[in-house]
Order: C-alpha cells, then structure tokens, then sequence
DNA sequence: CTTCAATATTCTCATTGAAGAATATTCCTC
DNA sequence: GAGGAATATTCTTCAATGAGAATATTGAAG
C-alpha cells in the first residue's frame, strides 16, 4: 500500500469522519448516515472510495453493508490511524460525531458485535 | 491548522519528499533540486504549496532561498511528521532520496547551519 | 546599470475528484 | 413475485491541482 494513497484518502473531511468512526469499531452505512449526518450518496462515495483503496473492507448482512478497518493492516495505515486519533482531539467535528456514536453504540450494547445487533434493529427508527 | 489541510500537503509524492528532507533539517532550492531530481519550477511550486499552507517557512539568504519546517508546530503537524519519518523507511524513493541528502550534507558538514556554509558554495557545482 | 545565477510566477492543458439528482441493485417480507 | 428498505452506480457539473514551457523577479558581482 502506497503512502501517498493513504494519504489521498485522508485529504478529505467525509473520509477522515468515516475513519474516526471506524477505529472504534465496525458500522453500517445507516448508522454513518445517523452519525455523519451527509446524504446517503455522498457517504457510500466515499466508503467505495475507501474500499477501492483498501482503507476498509466491506461485508453484506441482510440488506445492510457493514464497513470495518482491514483486519491486517500494512505498518503505513496502522501508524497513520494512530496518529489520526491522536490529531482528531483537536477539532470539534470529530467530537461531535463521537458523541453521536457514542448515543448509537449505547442502544446496543456496548461492543456491538456489528451484524448481529445491529440486523435486530432497523436504521429509520 | 486544519487537520485536512495537512493531509492534503501530504498527498502529493513530490512534497512528500520535500517533508521528508525537511525532517533533517533546512534546505536550499539548489539542494533540493539535487537529491530530488525533479525541474525547478515543480519543486519551486510545491514549496510554494507548503508555504501557503504553514508546512514550510523560507528564508532569503542572497539569492537563494532556504526551506525550514516552522519553528513552532502545531500538535497535528507534528504528530504526522513523526508518523511520516517513521512510514518513509516503506518505499524505495525516500531511501534513495536519504541517501543523496546524505552526500550533500557531507559535503558541508554535519549539522549545516544553512544560509552560513549553504552560500559559500554555489549549487551548479 | 548590465549580467548572471537562483528562484518564483503565469499560462495552458489534462486529470482528478467532490457533489447532487436520478436511477439501479440487492435482499427481505409477505 | 411484488413492494419496500438499504445501499450502490451513473451522469453531469464544477473546482482544484499537477505538469511543463516560457517568462519574470531578486540579489550579487563586476
């Protein structure tokens, strides 16, 4: 994995948010769509963007798409989101969207076994 | 500082090396032209670039011009500038780059304080 | 004040990518 | 298999940017 590619990804906002988000742990677009509060369109761009690139994987539950991080990640991307959560503290976006992933993570449990739970409960409630 | 706007200085191989010197200590123009073999007018507009976005900060000195990291960096540009020093040993480019800035700072000494020993040599040399 | 060396700027061209509207796909439920 | 929910894709438009050629600027030296 190119360095410079890691970095086109990271150069913009929508996909740093996506990111934040998924260093804490795997989510469906429904949820990103609660947390992020962007279109639908602009969301799904940018994690198929990700994922062309490798930043992310994709898997299918029901008619819901949950995204995580790779499972085995090359040294480049681990270092690099370690220095993205360190670096996030700084600006009040990420924060925002912290707390409304906190909201979602609460009502169902605390550490989400992704598809399971999440396929209980339906996105537009 | 805007945590896009670094990654977006990022995202370019050609300052990617220029950042990579950097970390090393200032450069002159001439210099980076040497170990970079890229043409001037790209190397001069990414400087440009850099400055523009608070990355750099240029000294006059006669008539060359001497790039620095700023003195005082904020957390996110710091944090980055580590992680990229410690993701640079990855690719081929950046050794290779390492190992011609290494000639030329031979050339002038260890610790080259720039503009002093930097204008005593003339960089068509 | 002319000339030369070092560096920057302007202009043009081509590529990339972000955004939104509309539409398509996929899977579930009945 | 029809309908609906979740997500993806296509198309168009627009702005940013990278590269290179040519030209301009700045400073030093004679």
């Amino acid at each position: 994995m190119e360095l410079v590619k890691i970095y086109e990804c990271l150069c913009d906002r929508t996909r740093l948010r996506i990111l934040h988000l998924l260093i804490e742990g795997p989510l469906c677009v429904c949820h990103f769509q609660d947390i992020l509060r962007e279109p639908q369109v602009k969301i799904s761009k940018h994690l198929g963007y990700l994922k062309r690139h490798g930043l992310v994987e994709a898997e299918r539950c029901a008619n819901m798409m949950i995204y995580r991080l790779p499972t085995k990640r090359p040294r480049q991307l681990e270092a690099n989101l370690a220095c993205l959560q360190d670096c996030v503290e700084t600006e009040r976006v990420f924060r925002e969207d912290a707390a409304r992933h906190a909201k979602v993570r609460a009502r169902f449990g605390p550490d989400t076994p992704a598809c399971v739970r999440e396929a209980g409960a339906s996105c537009d409630e």
